[in-house]
DNA sequence: CTGAATGCAAAGCCTTTGCATACGG
DNA sequence: CCGTATGCAAAGGCTTTGCATTCAG
């Protein structure tokens, strides 16, 4: 994979980050480095470090992609307020469905997927003052 | 809430199916019954079914939503190759996340979401069978 | 009757893509 | 050098929305 000024700043903000931005987010953040730098690039780049495995895709959610470069096996938990995403530092194991059941017969698992939904210590906070908080529906 | 022909035949169609559509593809179904529905009645009707609790919208994989008008607790299992999304007969208990954990101190769970990925039956024997198969791209 | 729901079409997000140009190895 | 990556802008999916009309309770 060719390495070009874009492609190693956007990877490198992403390391950076912990919250798992969606591609506009990582567009606004590069492009105080990059002035000129397109969405498209973005987008590109996006694709293709997925592909090289070297940043992970993240289609929880329901509205944009979100993008992890995080490598080690970790489980999400999502604010259902402001839709952070953040890394959950315990360990949690995720259950194997019985192999032997009559259903899995000519079915093959390859991955599994689980995150928690929840609020974050922020709209957590800001729910149990007031009511102002953050204008984002909750749930 | 109010129960027009639209919203009940959307709905029973939606409880008829197994395969999770999404709204194109209940678009199309329901079209045969009402040749002259339109999409966005079908996306209105998703909405409000999914805003009072009746079915539910799923927001697991990449492009569309998916729908769900199945009330019991279940967990999916989706298809890399062919996108379908089947409900996994077998009791799975999903874990829950030491509440006592440092971390948990100022956040709040409120739900969990699990699924499992790999090859449905038929995507299964094509794949062990020739290349020819389903034209979607594996994983 | 009256507010809610509909069909139609336009508009809105987010994402992808075509093209000529610039760049990395 | 050559093929890949870029910027720009246009096009593409899927979904939402405005509007006048129709319908359900």
């Amino acid at each position: 994979m060719r390495f070009s000024k874009q492609r190693s700043i956007i990877l490198e903000e992403l390391k950076l980050r912990t919250d798992h931005p969606a591609a506009d987010q990582i567009y606004l953040a590069v492009k105080k480095k990059l002035p000129d730098i397109s969405l498209g690039t973005i987008y590109r780049n996006l694709e293709q470090l997925a592909a090289g495995g070297i940043i992970r895709e993240l289609h929880y959610g329901k509205g944009q992609k979100r993008f992890d470069a995080h490598q080690t096996p970790h489980i999400h938990f999502r604010c259902l307020n402001c839709d952070t995403i953040e890394d959950m530092p315990m360990e949690i194991t995720i259950p194997v469905p019985d192999t032997l059941h009559p259903w899995m017969q000519y079915r093959e698992i390859t991955d599994s997927r689980l995150e928690y939904l929840g609020l974050c210590p922020l709209c957590c906070k800001d729910k149990a003052g007031d009511t102002a908080g953050i204008s984002a529906p909750i749930k």
